[in-house]
DNA sequence: GCCGTTTTCGGCCCGACTGTTTTCAGTCG
């Protein structure tokens, strides 16, 4: 198996909490956190760099002894350093940090006083009431640690992250609760949830008010809250049912944008922003941009990007993966929008496994202001669906001939999500595919293959004239299941020389592709359609997850099939 | 450990809340 990524980034991140343990320099720690994040965003692949001369090479946060610990990592899947760090420490131990309210120094003394290696230890040292006797805690901590292991968010990748359309619907009565507190003169959900990523640790909702009490109360009082882990005159935290941590943060009114800011991070790109203040002698926080003692912005956003010479930034935008530079030049891509789809180009049917008719279907997607839907239910091999064969494809195309007859301002496409089987071909012969206006090719089975053979077994797929769009290219669940192994740098490459299209699927379980994915389509060349694999009425409106991942990659609308008019959409997906 | 049109050494973002401190360290974001 090659190394990916993500190995590097949980090596990084292991080698930074048994440093902080330890007690090491915490800019060292800081440094091999930062690296762990920035290869986490690379679109690249870190081992395809390390064998490259220069590769690493001028990757920020990366230096030369960095550099060489992701060769090494590369060329034998493991460090040295980090080995000899669980020699000094029981592995289990970093474990331990993922429990609220213990940091790197309880941690070390809890294994120094105590010689607890793991959660279970702690377990068992808290219920028999050994931790109080140490120095720094006390029955409180100890009550505290037997609550936050009992919850069961305590494992050894943390407490599990939130889907975002999850995170959406348990928020969203809170939110619309806090904005009709007395006071409230603004109000905004911040962080990972603004910048929309596919998945939020937490929620921070930022709120302008000259008085804090009112809207402090609400929150803390809500319905919903299952525990308050802070409260205080400008910051609240409390734990929802179902384990989702809101922050709540009150400001005045004229430092919202510096706060709002502030709280939606990255905090990538808030170092960043601060570094540049830090270069003109201007101190950045949440309340403000400062000159000594002298406010000289904080009221909005665009004031703080302005002071710096930027105009404002997309929040999606900032992960520090080079929005900065591109703002200070002025070239900030301008960002897909949910207005500029035209159409959906995957939904499915009561034919196989969808939940509502072609008509039904078309009359929402109409609806949502769409010109075009496509009708791509499955091909016979996906037999839990009830896939389609030549025939019953060769009928539901007719049917959708017939409904466009009668059907007024929306077209539907004759399509199909035709499965590719285990050697690259088609699930259907070729005769029937080519009455199709549109053909997505997926992977639904056997995705255990080697990520030579998994790449090669779709690029023949896409061989295939008839083939338009490769559908959920990784195949991951978020949370629940990983991405194939395929080298998708080869089969956008391939993609592009064949004139095919790679889906952004849409659904908020899935996701791909991802955002560093897309910002690799678009620095190749190739188009990318944002579909969602729609099963239901509701389902077609799981549109705006896909373009807030779309819109993360850097995506235009440009570089997106599905904003063109129906005529160019046709020309586009031509195959010469 | 990274980084540098002031620097190859000496900096490294900044503030709120908690608990146990009696003036602040630890944790968190």
């Amino acid at each position: 198996m090659p190394i990916h990524n993500n190995d590097v980034v949980e090596i990084f991140d292991e080698v930074a909490d048994f440093l902080e343990i330890k007690g090491d320099n915490p800019f060292r720690v800081r440094a091999y956190r930062n690296a762990a994040r920035t290869v986490s965003g690379l679109s690249r692949s870190v081992a395809d760099l390390a064998k490259e001369d220069k590769g690493l090479d001028g990757i920020p946060g990366i230096g030369k002894d960095l550099a060489e610990k992701i060769r090494t990592i590369v060329a034998t899947k493991k460090l040295p350093f980090l080995e000899g760090l669980k020699k000094e420490f029981p592995p289990g131990l970093s474990a331990l940090l993922r429990v609220r309210g213990l940091g790197p120094k309880k941690v070390a003394a809890l294994h120094k006083e105590l010689k607890i290696a793991s959660v279970e230890d702690l377990k068992k040292a808290a219920a028999d009431g050994k931790i109080r006797a140490l120095a720094g805690f006390s029955v409180k901590t100890e009550q505290s640690i037997l609550e936050e292991i009992g919850r069961g968010q305590v494992t050894d990748r943390g407490p599990e992250r939130f889907k975002l359309a999850r995170a959406e619907e348990i928020v969203t009565p809170l939110f619309g609760e806090l904005k009709g507190a007395a006071g409230v003169e603004e109000i905004a959900i911040a962080g990972s949830y603004r910048r929309r990523a596919e998945t939020v640790g937490d929620v921070d909702i930022l709120a302008a008010a000259e008085k804090s009490q009112a809207v402090m109360d609400r929150f803390v009082h809500f319905d919903d809250v299952d525990k308050v882990l802070a409260e205080g005159e400008t910051k609240s935290s409390v734990l929802l049912r179902g384990g989702l941590q809101v922050d709540l943060r009150v400001v005045e009114p004229k430092s919202f944008g510096a706060a709002l800011h502030y709280f939606t991070g990255s905090k990538a790109h808030n170092i960043a922003v601060r570094l540049m203040g830090v270069k003109r002698g201007l101190k950045v926080n949440e309340y403000g941009v400062f000159r000594g003692k002298k406010t000289i912005a904080g009221r909005t956003e665009e004031e703080i990007y302005k002071l710096f010479g930027m105009p404002w930034i997309e929040p999606e935008l900032r992960e520090d993966r080079g929005e900065l530079q591109a703002a200070l030049k002025g070239k900030l891509p301008h960002l897909v929008t949910l207005g500029d789809i035209r159409g959906d180009l995957h939904s499915h049917t009561k034919t196989t496994d969808g939940r509502s008719t072609a008509e039904e279907m078309a009359e929402a997607a109409k609806k949502l202001g769409y010109e075009y839907l496509a009708i791509s239910d499955h091909s016979k091999r996906v037999t839990m669906a009830h896939g389609l064969d030549a025939k019953g494809l060769a009928k539901a195309n007719k049917a959708v001939d017939k409904l466009n007859a009668k059907l007024k301002g929306i077209t539907l496409l004759k399509s199909i999500e035709c499965d590719i089987l285990a050697d690259g071909s088609l699930d259907l012969p070729d005769a029937v595919l080519a009455e199709c206006d549109l053909v997505i090719a997926s992977v639904h089975y056997n995705s255990k293959m080697s990520k030579e053979k998994q790449t090669k077994r779709v690029i023949r797929a896409l061989d295939n004239r008839h083939v338009n769009i490769f559908g959920h290219p990784t195949g991951r669940l978020i949370n629940e299941r990983p991405a194939y192994e395929i080298d998708l740098e080869r089969v956008m490459k391939a993609a592009v020389e064949r004139g095919c299209v790679l889906e952004l699927n849409a659904h908020p379980d899935r996701l791909d592709l991802n955002d560093v994915h897309c910002q690799m389509a678009k620095k190749m060349g190739l188009k990318i359609a944002v579909s969602t694999d729609a099963h239901s009425l509701d389902d077609l409106k799981l549109m705006r997850f896909g373009i807030g991942q779309a819109r993360r990659g850097w995506i235009e609308p440009a570089d997106v099939v599905n904003t063109r008019p129906l005529p160019e959409l046709r020309k586009l997906l031509k195959r010469a």
